[in-house]
This record gives structure tokens, sequence and C-alpha cells, in this order.
DNA sequence: CTCTAAATATACTCGTCGGTAAATTAGGAT
DNA sequence: ATCCTAATTTACCGACGAGTATATTTAGAG
């Protein structure tokens, strides 16, 4: 009893670090099995669409039943969500990679171009591009269209930057924007998986082409 | 019953034509509606989404119940469809009356896209860009395919034109035409038909874009 | 004036699916 | 051993929406 009692207040100082080890297991393991839920989800929504996926379908690929992926997650839109939000920060981190660099604005454009190719090819590419506000409620709209909001300011800038550089001729930086997302967002469309194009060649031939134009020089 | 049979025998070449008329009358009329139909179903699929519209609210948005929209289409697949096929001949039309034309490849490539954005930013341009494969089922998946495929062939024959005529740089025509159908088709994402930009500015720039490049000359 | 066929409406079926309430199990802490 | 909490399941609800069976109206044909 005085042994149990005293293994009970002081290991409070002893146990406490592996306490917290063990919690912090548990929380580790929770992560993951959610990031589990929205990589099956992901997948689903590219292969079948977000309306033509049901949450018994997400749980059944999983192993699982349907309120246990409720555990995880509010609800199927925030399911959308969390996968949007995946694929663009792999674009964003992208953009980000390149806020400190040297080289020219061109070049790093090019170098940005490759990260997002890269990203759009991946199972949450498809959910960023589909990702559709029609889907959402207002609130994750907003949200969504933030995030895409700081991409385009992103590529802008770095369009602004070659401009300023003189690596890039002067141009209506909106539109070229434009023009570049879409061309990559529609890879979305028309890439599989099992294509022999790896993203990093489909991003090489858009920059080849965007760099140069189609005008002989 | 010998009058009638006569009757009915010989008025086919008198009221022949009035019957024709008539008959052509109400021929036209149903097209007319049909038409009315897909064309509110468009316009609805594109502002709420495919999934998110219902055929009640399209045939509350005619006046009229849902069966009657029953009466002008077979199901509510095909209504989509129509709206796709609607949109592609837009730009189908764009393709062909550049066939005849003897200007040089990258001229009509420019005047294709120019019809190709007045297209897109229509009502069926969303339903062009949507359509999925997902929603539909596999006979209409194909015959959707073999429409893409069509307009596909059609810019690449035109990059070829180009390239052979010496007013087009020698590029990977595939990946080319991907990247200005893409750049071209996620103007429906972000376009809104109360937006500034008018659609033959928007391909003004794209053109400009496209033909000149990112890279000062 | 009647007959017929097309056009439209009423009122329903039925499956699917998002979401949940209430039990049950597992595993770690004491 | 016991207790507590997180994880998971079973069994359900309610809504929505595609599609239809069946009347009813309308209008042209004879």
């Amino acid at each position: 009893m005085a042994g149990r009692q005293a293994r009970k207040s002081i290991p409070q100082r002893a146990s406490g670090p592996a306490l917290w080890a063990s919690v912090g297991a548990r929380v580790r393991d929770r992560e993951r099995k959610r990031d589990a839920v929205i990589m099956t989800a992901a997948r689903a929504f590219r292969e079948r669409g977000y309306h033509n996926t049901s949450l018994d379908d997400i749980a059944s690929e999983l192993n699982v039943t349907k309120p246990t992926v409720y555990h995880y997650v509010e609800n199927k839109e925030q399911l959308l969500f969390e996968c949007f939000r995946a694929g663009l920060a792999l674009i964003m981190n992208g953009i980000e990679a390149q806020q400190e660099s040297t080289a020219t604005g061109r070049e790093r454009l090019a170098a940005v171009i490759a990260r997002y190719a890269e990203a759009i090819t991946s199972d949450f590419g498809w959910c960023m591009v589909q990702a559709e506000n029609q889907d959402l409620s207002p609130t994750m709209s907003r949200k969504v269209k933030a995030l895409k909001s700081e991409i385009d300011q992103g590529l802008r800038s770095l369009i602004r930057a070659g401009v300023a550089d003189g690596s890039i001729r002067p141009c209506d930086e909106k539109m070229t924007a434009f023009a570049l997302a879409g061309a990559l967002n529609w890879i979305a469309h028309w890439y599989r998986s099992d294509d022999q194009l790896a993203a990093s060649e489909i991003a090489q031939r858009f920059i080849e082409l965007f760099e140069l134009g189609l005008q002989p020089r």
C-alpha cells in the first residue's frame, strides 16, 4: 500500500516522461492512421471522383467500418479539404524552396514548375484540381480560395522577379500565371500513374515550351 | 370504311405537305424545347456542379416538372453528355474552320485558340471541362474520349503543319497540344461571366505567350 | 365534334449515402 | 485485478434524388 502510494506519487516525476512518451506514441499512432484515411480517400477520389466515392467505400478499403473513419475525420467534406490541402502544400513547398534562391526569376520559375508537375501527378493532385467550391461549405471554400490565391501570388511574384532581372520578357503577369497554372493543373486530367512519361519529363517539355515559345527564334 | 380508306390514301398527296409542315413545326418545337432543357442544365451544372444539381432543380428552373424533362432526355447522364457535346462542337467548328485556310500553321493555330477560348467561357465550357469519365457510363465515356481525341488530333495536326511550313519551332507536338489545351480548358475554372476580361482578350494574351515564350528575344 | 398522340403533371418507389447512437473491445495506467 | 479511455463495431435514421407508373391536359387530324 505504502509502497504503491510511494510509487504513485514519486513516480510522477520518473514516469512522467514515460507517460508522455506513451501518450506521444498514441498521438503519433492516431496521426498515422488519420493520414492513412486521408491518403486512401485521395486515391479513391482520384479513381472514382468525390461524389462517386462513399465513406463506406473508403472505410472498406481500409478494412474498417464507417464510424471508424468518422473517428479520424469530421465529415466527408473535411476529408476532401484535407486532400486538397495536402496537394497544395506540396506546391507551396516548391515555391517556398525557391524563395531564398539567388537564381534568375526564370530559373526559379522553372524549378517551381518541376515541383508543381510532381505534385499534380500525385494522388492529391486530382483532389487539388477538382476540389471545387461547389462541393465545399462557404467556410471551407474560403480557405481553399485563400490557399489557391497564395499559389497564384507565388507564381506572379516569380514572374515579376523575372521581368525585373531581365530573364523574362515583360508580359501580363496575371494571364501568364493563369496559363501556366492551367497547363500544369490540367495534367491531373490526363495523367495516369502508369503513364510512360514521368512528371519530370512533362515538366521539362512544358518549361521548354513556355520559355522558348512556338515561334522559331 | 371505303371512304376513309380513300381519304386516307389520296390525301397523302394533298395534305402531305400540310401534314409535314405541321409535323415539322412540331418537331422543331420539340427540338427547341429540348435545347432549352440542355442549355438550362448546362447553366445549372456550371453554377452548382453536376452532382449538386438535381433534375428537379433543372425542371423548376424551366417552370416545369421532372417528368417533362424526362420527356426530352433519357436521363441525367445523357443531359451531361449533350452539354458536353455542345461544348466540344463549338471547338471542333473552330478547328474545321481553319482546315481550308491557306494561312501558316501558327496563324491557324492562333485562330483556333481564339475560338477555343470563346467556347470554353460559354455555359457549355464548364461541362466540357468537367465531364469526367467517372460520371459517365462506359459507353458514354468512350464517346467522350473519342470526341476529346478529335480535338487533340486537330491541335496536333495544326502544330505539325506549322512545323512543316516553318512557322512553328520544331517541338514535341503532343506535350505542346496538352499544354495548350490545359491552359485553355482551365479558363473554365476561373472565368466568371461577369469578368472584365472578354474571352477574346484572354485568347490574345495566351497567343502572345505561347508564340513568343517567356524568354526575351 | 371526336379521336389520337404528344406534352405535362401528380404522386409515388426505391436505393444510396451521410451521419449517429449505443454497445463492445483493446490496452495502458495504477 | 481493475479501471479508464480510446478505438472500433453493430445497427440504425433520415434525407435526398433518380427514375417511373399513371392520370390529365392540349392540340392537331379527319
